[in-house]
DNA sequence: TGCCCGATTAACT
DNA sequence: GTTAATCGGGCAA
């Protein structure tokens, strides 16, 4: 094989899920994402487990949360703050009912149609941030509960290895403590900086 | 039923 | 730094 040629990055299958919230979450990070072709490059990310107080999970199942208790490798979408929308990859054997909310991407495909859903001009801000990455690609709880491993959703690995770094999660008063935010480190396109007291 | 709050964001001062 | 927008979940009554 020819030394410039690179391997074609390997999908993520249920497999890839089927593994404690812990350990899927870092390996996601470095991973692409594509919604109907429209997406980037992970790089931040946060672990919900299901014993975790601020886990939509904790209180048992309910009609909004129902994705997670359902198998891994779907996706599970809820609205926030009544305005935005936020996407969560279920993750471990069924019924465990842990999940990752995906915070930030690095765009890679689809720019324009990005930037023409967002209405902004610095690359930076299309997908940095939950809510805003659902807008940028267009995800609403009308994709609640799809499969990862079929389209509109393609997933795939990363190639080679990545500098992960771990801080506190965002915007929750619950386990506040808890270091389960993830991140690409030095990238860019973070929702937020980690503090300097964050560990690779 | 009513009230409070939240895994957020943008637009303010 | 602060605050409004906006609505479903959870819990008290």
């Amino acid at each position: 094989m020819p030394a410039t040629m690179r391997a074609m990055p390997r999908r993520l299958t249920r497999a890839f899920f089927s593994r404690s919230v812990l350990e899927v979450a870092p390996d996601l990070i470095g991973a692409t994402l594509l919604f109907n072709g429209v997406g980037g490059r992970i790089v931040e990310l946060e672990a919900y487990h299901h014993t975790d107080p601020a886990a939509h999970s904790y209180r048992g199942p309910t009609p909004r949360n129902a994705v997670m208790f359902g198998p891994p490798g779907y996706a599970y979408v809820y609205r926030s703050y009544g305005i935005h929308w936020c996407l969560n990859f279920v993750c471990e054997p069924k019924g465990s009912a842990s999940a990752v909310l995906i915070r930030a991407l690095e765009p890679t495909a689809g720019l324009a149609a990005m930037r023409r859903r967002r209405g902004v001009a610095d690359d930076r801000l299309l997908c940095a941030g939950p809510g805003r990455l659902c807008e940028a690609l267009g995800i609403t709880n009308a994709h609640n509960g799809l499969r990862l491993d079929q389209k509109p959703f393609e997933l795939f690995d990363r190639t080679g290895t990545a500098d992960v770094i771990a801080g506190v999660r965002i915007g929750i008063t619950k386990a506040a403590d808890l270091p389960w935010r993830y991140g690409l480190k030095g990238s860019r396109f973070l929702s937020k900086p980690f503090p300097r007291s964050s560990r690779s």
